[in-house]
DNA sequence: TTTCTAACA
DNA sequence: TGTTAGTA
């Protein structure tokens, strides 16, 4: 746990704040940590109170329901599933086939199974952002 | 005033 | 998801 880890979980903002800041409406918000896609610590008195990573993760729920990606779906992607890079390639390519229309034509299925598997080998061994929130958006709808 | 939970003319 | 009720 880095110095930087530990503000990035400070629990800092309310729900006011982080309603301006997501522009979620505090119903969504609640209904998200209902879903467990967040878990936003609580005041003494019971009032959520969010962290930094908190809002981050807001942020990508709300860009992937904008994409169409029901909750379901989103679970996955956050979880981090103990699953291997073969099998979180499948799981995102079905997520995919559920918008498979938005499809580019001329990437075949089995060149994006590729395409994920390896973005998938390279997040594993530690590189950066997450492949899922970033690469995998390019084959959503826009 | 703000946020919380529960519930639905 | 919206919205309202009754609280803390």
């Amino acid at each position: 746990m880095t110095d930087d880890d530990q503000r990035r979980n400070m629990a800092l903002f309310s729900m006011g704040i982080v309603m301006k800041l997501t522009d979620l409406t505090a119903r969504q918000i609640r209904y998200y940590e209902q879903q467990g896609l967040v878990n936003p610590a609580r005041t003494v008195g019971n009032q959520r109170t969010f962290s930094f990573n908190d809002v981050e993760r807001l942020l990508e729920i709300k860009k992937w329901i904008e994409k169409g990606i029901n909750i379901a779906g989103i679970k996955q992607m956050i979880n981090p599933t103990a699953h291997t890079a073969e099998q979180q390639s499948d799981e995102a390519i079905a997520l995919i086939s559920l918008s498979e229309t938005t499809l580019p034509e001329k990437l075949s299925r089995k060149q994006m199974h590729q395409l994920l598997k390896q973005e998938l080998l390279e997040q594993r061994h530690g590189s950066k952002a997450s492949m899922i929130q970033g690469q995998l958006s390019r084959f959503f709808k826009k």
